[in-house]
Order: structure tokens, then sequence, then C-alpha cells
RNA sequence: GCGGGUAUAGCUCAAUGGUAGAGCAGCGGGUUGUGGUCCCGUUAACAAGGGUUCGAUUCCCUUUACUCGCCCCA
């Protein structure tokens, strides 16, 4: 009966119109009378940058189907809780990076920041338990970070990434490795693996007591942002940049020194499979990874060059310090989905960040196929030969053709120079006279050449000259 | 969140304390139905607000955006 009532007592509160201010809010906000522009760290991709996410997206689809992955598409939005609950409240990400606002429900929601958080959500939603394991999941999509823009970085930017859930055997792990290595020199990148484990929750207890008593007894000689990290997240301060603590953590206790047996051993034979697989890596044992769900295996991707910045002692006065920007990161995640209240299940996954990707082959100034282009163009002069024109048109495109026109454009000259832009082979020229003689003329645009042929057997005609 | 640089036409770039130029792109021409070259014409910009000045696109300030770093991340 109780229940009953608060039932009720929610349906009523869901069907209340929205709050007065809210609405009020929505009328006088001011609307400007100048073009809108595009918000800050947003971007449209124009129809010319598209052969970079052609390209992307078929290496997406070859890759997955290769290894057996399957696509899920998440919603964009969801509760804010799922990300505090996962990603981690100390965390920059969900501390000051998300959109988060309240919904006309008065619901707290989040554009998503990133997606596994989402796919152990999906599998417990969806009792994936009950599916044979491991299952391995795709996705592909737009995630969204308020952070503030800069080179490869946008506050919507898009991530390609693979989640493998329910196994925990250390092969999984040099197998996420090995795929997005692949992705990445598929493309035709100069990558190399930074790889490190950071334990299971056991071992890195241990460490962790280690690395802060470590650095408490330096605690003068850190930056701010690392003396206000140390008791929120003490892992971070191994990859802070600057040049004091990069000074201290030479002789910081290092994670691997602190691993149990378990985790020692499944980091080794992670290791094992790259090496038999001959990949390029490198151990790292300052890579912690900034996302809370991470346990044991964690690995960053980076473009050659990079690592080779790295190498290189740092010169006095030496120019060219570009971001050391990592193109993919990811690593095993055993207790995300029961944190999120699910069975105990392994994971292990990677996200690719393809802004990045493409900045690369941009900057690397990769092969990137082409536009496809058209075969065929069909001109026409005069109102009937138009009606005309258009139905060859379909006929041509329905039997498979690669057909282009530009009916909105009436003069010859006119056509013939989209015709030529295009870079057809063919074009088909139909005007009164060719209606009224049963004829359309065919141009060779290469050879400049015209000759007259008979209208009905045109598409005869055509497909034999395309043929050769 | 913090710091540096930048802001002129759709794009790439000039010049100037006193009416803003070019190249590319676009559109229209070079007689009625013929592209790629060439020629001619034409559209189109000083990010917004304030200050100094007789007068500001130019100098100063603020805002906004872009950009490059830091933080963090893909």
């Amino acid at each position: 009966m109780a229940k009953l009532k608060k039932k009720e007592k929610n349906v009523k509160k869901n069907i209340k119109p929205i709050k007065t201010e809210k609405a009020d809010e929505a009328k006088n906000f001011k609307v400007s009378k100048k073009t809108p522009q595009v918000l800050r760290g947003f971007k449209d991709i124009l129809p010319g940058e598209q052969r970079y996410w052609d390209l992307l997206y078929a290496k997406v689809a070859n890759l997955t189907t290769d290894y057996g992955f399957e696509r899920i598409d998440l919603p964009l939005l969801e509760e804010t809780s799922l990300f505090i609950r996962s990603v981690g409240k100390e965390t920059d990400i969900v501390d000051k990076e998300m959109f988060s606002f309240v919904d006309r429900g008065n619901e707290n929601v989040s554009l998503r920041p990133e997606a596994t958080a989402q796919i152990a959500r999906a599998y417990i939603n969806h009792g994936m338990f009950n599916l044979p394991q491991p299952v391995k999941l795709y996705y592909l999509g737009p995630m969204f970070r308020y952070d503030r823009p800069q080179s490869g970085r946008y506050r919507q930017f898009y991530q390609f990434g693979v989640e493998v859930l329910g196994d925990k055997q250390p092969v999984l792990d040099a197998q996420i490795i090995i795929m997005a290595y692949n992705f990445l020199t598929s493309i035709g990148l100069p990558v190399n693996v930074q790889v490190n484990s950071i334990g299971c929750n056991n071992c890195r207890k241990e460490y962790k007591v280690q690395l802060v008593n470590f650095y408490k007894s330096q605690k003068h000689d850190l930056c701010e942002d690392c003396k206000e990290r140390l008791p929120k997240n003490p892992l971070r301060l191994l990859d802070c940049k600057e040049e004091k603590c990069s000074a201290i953590k030479e002789d910081a206790p290092q994670i691997v020194d602190f691993l149990c047996d378990e985790c020692k051993s499944h980091f080794m034979k992670v290791l094992e499979f790259l090496e038999e697989l001959e990949i390029p890596y490198s151990l790292n044992s300052q890579l912690v990874r900034g996302l809370d769900y991470y346990t044991k295996t964690v690995f960053e991707i980076w473009p050659q060059a990079e690592q080779a910045a790295l190498d290189k002692q740092p010169e006095p006065g030496a120019e060219d310090k570009k971001a050391q920007i990592a193109l993919a990161g990811g690593g095993r995640y055993d207790n995300l989905v029961e944190i999120l209240g699910g069975r105990p299940t392994p994971a292990v996954g990677f996200s690719i960040g393809l802004e990045r990707v493409i900045l690369k082959i941009k900057e690397l100034n990769l092969a990137v196929p082409e536009k496809e282009k058209r075969d065929i163009f069909v001109a026409q002069l005069g109102e009937s030969a138009k009606r005309k024109a258009m139905k060859l048109y379909e006929t041509l495109r329905s039997e498979g053709f690669k057909v282009a026109e530009c009916f909105a454009k009436d003069g010859l000259k006119n056509q013939l120079e989209v015709a030529n832009k295009l870079g057809v082979k063919y074009t088909l020229i139909l005007g009164q006279k060719e209606l009224s003689e049963g004829t359309i003329l065919l141009r060779d645009m290469d050879a400049g050449s015209q000759e007259t042929l008979n209208f009905n057997k045109v598409v005869k005609d055509i497909k034999k000259r395309l043929e050769v």
C-alpha cells in the first residue's frame, strides 16, 4: 500500500510542468542576432575531411571483423553517477571535465566522457554474463570532456574502443595491445607501446603506503599540484612533468617491486606474448593512467617520434617541444563490473582517439584513399531533354553505373565544367536535336572526341566501353 | 583552472592613425549546344564592446574565439 502511494507520488512528480523559474529563464533568454558559431572545442567535420574518417571507419570494420568483435552503440547521455562510480571521483575527468546538468525531470545527467563504464553497465543490464564468455565488444562514437582545447584535444572527440569482458587471462591483455598496435600500424603510423602493471587492489595498497611515505619525506620539494594530489591520488605523482618532481620520482619505489605473485606472473605472461609477436614495447614504470578502474596491465601507444624525444637527453634550448600525446590507451579493469553492482567480471580494453590519429596522418603525410570517381556524367539541354536525361540518369544508376549530373545548371558549358572537375571518363549529352533523332552524344573527356549513339542502345554500349 | 601568441573576403595572405589590396574559390561574360588553358567583369572582410584622438582596421583596455603550452587525457 505504502509502495503504491509512493509510486503515485512519483508519477505525479514526473508529470509536473517544468518549474516556472526555468520556463521564465527560457522566455527571457536573449537570442543573439549574430550568426551562431560552433561552441568552443567543437568542430564541424566538412566534406573535405571525410576521406580521413572513411579510412578510419574502414580500418575499424576490418580489424573488429578479423578479431571477432561485435559493435555496441551506447547513449551519449547517462546518469552522472555511472561515471563517478567508475572513472573515479578524484579524477580530473569527473572532477572538472564532465558536461553535467540537471534535466527537466530533475535527474543529474552527463554527456559521456568515455565508454568503458557504459560497456560495463550494459554488460550488467543485459545479462551478458549469460552469453558465452568472454564477450567481445567494440564501440565508435563521440565522447565529451569540458577541457581546454588544444592540439589533438576537443570537447567533443571520437573514440574507437574495444572491450573483452569475462576472462582474466593475460593472453587477452596481450591481444588487446596487439589490436591497438595493428590498428595504428595498418594506417602507417610508426608507434611504440608503453606498458606497465599497477597490480590488483592488494598489492597496490601496500605500494601506495610505501609511495606516500616516500613522498612525505620529500614533501617540501614537490610542486603545488603534487602536494595536493599526494593524499588523494598518490599514483598520479609518478607522471608529473614538473622538473623538481621528475627528479624526485627517479628514486621513488616502483610498483613492479610490490606486485603480488599472481600480478607479477600475469604481467610477465603479457610481456612474453608481446615478445613472441615482436611488438616493440617499453616498460614504463611511471605509466599509471588516470582512471580509477584500472588494475594490473595498463598501456599507452605513442607515436614513435615522441618516444625518440624521450630517449634523447633534454638539451638546453631544445625546441620543437611537441606535447606528448598518446594515440591510444587502455588496460585491464577487473573490478569495474563489480563496482557497478554486477558479479565479479574481469575485463580488458583500449580506446583510440581518432582526431589524434588523423592529426598524425596529416603530419606524416600518409596515403589516404581519394574519393571514388564517377564514370559518367549526364548533361542535358532544354526542358524536354531534361526530363529524358533525368530518366536516363536513374536508369544508369540502377544498372550500377557510377553516374553524375548537374541538373541545376542548364548551359552545356557549365555542365561540362562540372563533369571535368568530377574527372568522369564520359559525358552523355542529350539535347533537342538528339531527342528528335533518337540519339545521344557520347563525349570522351580525355580525348575530347564525340560520337553519336543510338539512344536505345546507350546502356549496353557504355557497359561495353567501361569494361575495357 | 593557469600562462604565451593571434584575430582583415569562403580559403591563404598583404597594406595603412585619414575612403582596405591580391591570389585561389564563387558567380556572370568572351553571341544562340561543348570542359581542362587564356582574357574580361563581379560578389565578398577590418571578431565584439569601450577608451585615447579632429579622425582608429591600425595605439590602449575588456570580452569572445582561435592557437600553442601547463594540468589532465584519447
